[in-house]
DNA sequence: CAGGGATACTTGCGGATACAAGATAAATAA
DNA sequence: TTATTTATCTTGTATCCGCAAGTATCCCTG
């Protein structure tokens, strides 16, 4: 029949593995998501911010490679830490020797609001997710994201 | 020191499991909606729902099974389907023998435009996405999906 | 065959995001 | 030095999405 080679569509394998990414991301985030926000009140990218800030040193980091650490645009991530200035979890603080830029910095508020959310969403993640997978598997999971987005499971 | 089990936190491989999913999603979404918006005047969101009703028996299917396929809300879907129908690819129909029930329809216009598509779409999956994996891997990655959200590779 | 509840979809509304343009500061060139 | 270009962030605007409420229809029980 030579079907799957007309406008070389895809093979059941590779759609089931492109579907499959997109599906259960989506119903993982949304899930999620809404998990942090009933009880922290809190986005799941709010809390990746935090948790990037978190993981700095200082506590700080500036505006664009927080960006690029979230993917979230330049004008979203504006916004998005916006919000947690008015909450008081983060400050920005202009940079020492280049006045165009700002740090966004964790406050003690912002860290402790990290650290209560975290508890729920490490659970979270670990049974929609990890607890999915052995050792060997994860491993084998995150060379897969280096490949499709290196420095994606890093920095 | 016993870092990693205070608060029963992630280690470096489910860390690096888990935010690689995110980031590499992201950034793979983001690419290729930007894509499809250029090229073709489609989001990704939409493109899915063609391609869904492309799939489907008679190029139909109803609101809510459409929405639970791509994994968006009943409101998101009803709005995305009105943008589909204002330009021609969709239609609305009343379903037979239950007259709450909508079938969104794929129209000949909507065909040619996902078939348009199809061919930039399928092009950009493979090279981001596709191409970093062998047949064996990625029939490892389906199962994966499978696991975190059983349905998700097929349907 | 009414009445109450469930189901399927749509609408009102608010929030979050991206793109493009704007504001300020730094770097580079002339 | 001054002008031009580049970099960093913010703001204007439009779109998309989800939740909750609304509407229409169906189902089920008495």
């Amino acid at each position: 029949m030579q079907v799957s080679s007309v406008n070389s569509s895809l093979t059941p394998t590779e759609l089931a593995a492109w579907r499959g990414l997109l599906r259960s991301h989506a119903a993982l985030v949304r899930d999620l998501d809404a998990e942090l926000n009933a009880r922290h009140d809190l986005s799941l990218h709010e809390y990746e911010v935090l948790l990037t800030l978190a993981d700095a040193s200082d506590g700080r980091m500036r505006m664009s490679e927080l960006a690029s650490a979230v993917v979230l645009s330049q004008s979203g991530l504006t916004r998005l830490v916006d919000r947690l200035v008015r909450d008081g979890s983060v400050a920005r603080v202009r940079c020492e020797g280049d006045r165009r830029g700002q740090n966004a910095e964790l406050t003690d508020a912002g860290r402790r609001r990290y650290l209560e959310a975290r508890v729920t969403h490490l659970a979270g993640v670990r049974s929609r997710f990890l607890d999915h997978f052995d050792e060997a598997e994860l491993r084998s999971l995150s060379g897969f994201w280096e490949r499709v987005s290196p420095g994606a499971t890093s920095e």
